[in-house]
DNA sequence: CAAATTCAACTGGTATGATCAGTTGACCAG
DNA sequence: CTGGTCAACTGATCATACCAGTTGAATTTG
């Protein structure tokens, strides 16, 4: 119901003010930025804010800083990382991009068979029960919302379960790009998210080390949802425009 | 020959200290670290030094600063992005952590097919000629670090032909991770760099919008590519135990 | 006593102004 | 043309205030 309040720091203000523009391309790749003291007049803030929101610029890649000379924007689509999906999903306006979310649902649909047949070599009876109970708290609710919650859930325990940590830092990146729109995407995955049986046969595979046969259960079960959401957003677009 | 002479800036220093001390655990996610005012003191540094270092800490996902109250260490591994596999194949001591880079590689080995396949549905002639540019190039060198420059590249253009963000992004953070190990994989990859014909059939298939079979072909080469970086690691830390 | 309030002592955030240090380009001597 | 000098940029560091939110213990209040 209630929520935290937003309350940005100046350093934010200059990083995100910099940030979208240089995203939306305003700011092209080699362009010089004002020098520190010019921007601390234009956005009439201290240095210090200035200087911190640089060094997360250079942080998150966007910019690169030469001491004693200026400070030049990088390509971003050459130089940042998947950090950045959660501010290009995003735009200026809030609107919801829709390129951008098709990439990340397709990427997801990529990795995640993967995952679970990565999971499943391991063998773990630890991820297993784990998943054996999230299964059984998903056959015993009806609240459409706790049934997401679960299944997203079960696929962070997975990525858990491969132990590998570029799968992991990776999914980080793109559920933080996603959590703003989760509440979007409740009634487009209502039908998929259902399939409960999809996650015990998943869970099933990897608790018997059944690294094929996850791989296929996941590969199944992701297509399909991953294909809702294409649905959807193939819709969206018509509707907008 | 020559390459550039590295200077760390103060808040750089301070960033890759703490980080470095996040990522070994040393400081475990729920700690809080010392004040700003005493990490001045503990590390002779200004506070300004401090903060900026603070800001990247926090744009990495490493931190969670609150106004008031004290800086508390994220659980890297549920927040970090994929950026930080950088610094995580490279342990303190320099040492490339056998681990992360089998994750890495894997990861990269789920993807490149996939890459290969969303490229090929494009159907782009400008793509195309790029590759097939690349290709020729490859056929008239016989120098290995040229061959396997020429290939990396050959995959950098695949990625940035699917048009896909999310694609590119995670790139760019496994790119950079492995960068400073690049040199280390030319013997490794000796051979399976040197099958050109695999390269020309992939780019051929990609002109031709074959999708399943640029799949299938990309899938072969970078299956046999991953598995002598396996076989390389598996060696590697046998040696070393 | 128990709950609410107050307040001092933290914490990080912002501001100012000075100084150090690297880069650049114009200018000048060889 | 080469190399050096120098002034005018750029960012980097520093010191010192003071503002603002948090915390918890002391104090008041019921």
């Amino acid at each position: 119901m209630f929520e935290a309040v937003k309350k940005q720091s100046l350093s934010e203000e200059v990083f995100s003010q910099l940030r979208e523009r240089i995203v939306s391309q305003e700011l092209k790749a080699g362009d010089e930025l004002p020098s520190e003291r010019v921007l601390c007049e234009l956005l009439k803030v201290n240095r210090g804010a200035v200087r911190e929101g640089m060094k997360r610029l250079q942080q998150a890649g966007l910019v690169q800083v030469r001491h004693g000379g200026a400070t030049t924007v990088l390509d971003f689509q050459a130089e940042a990382g998947p950090e950045l999906l959660a501010n290009l999903l995003l735009g200026q306006d809030g609107q919801v991009q829709i390129a951008v979310a098709r990439d990340i649902v397709r990427m997801r649909q990529v990795l995640s068979p993967a995952i679970a047949a990565d999971a499943a070599i391991r063998q773990s009876s630890e991820l297993a029960d784990k998943l054996d109970a999230l299964v059984e708290q998903m056959q015993h609710t009806q609240e459409t919302v706790h049934l997401q919650y679960l299944t997203f859930e079960f696929w962070e325990r997975l990525v858990d379960g491969t132990g590998n940590i570029a799968y992991r830092l990776a999914m980080n990146s793109l559920r933080k790009a996603y959590q703003p729109v989760l509440q979007l995407m409740t009634f487009i995955l209502e039908k998929s998210v259902q399939d409960v049986s999809a996650f015990q046969a998943l869970a099933g595979h990897i608790r018997r080390g059944e690294t094929e046969a996850a791989f296929d259960c996941a590969k199944t079960y992701i297509d399909a949802s991953s294909e809702a959401i294409y649905c959807f957003l193939d819709a969206y677009e018509q509707g907008s425009t």
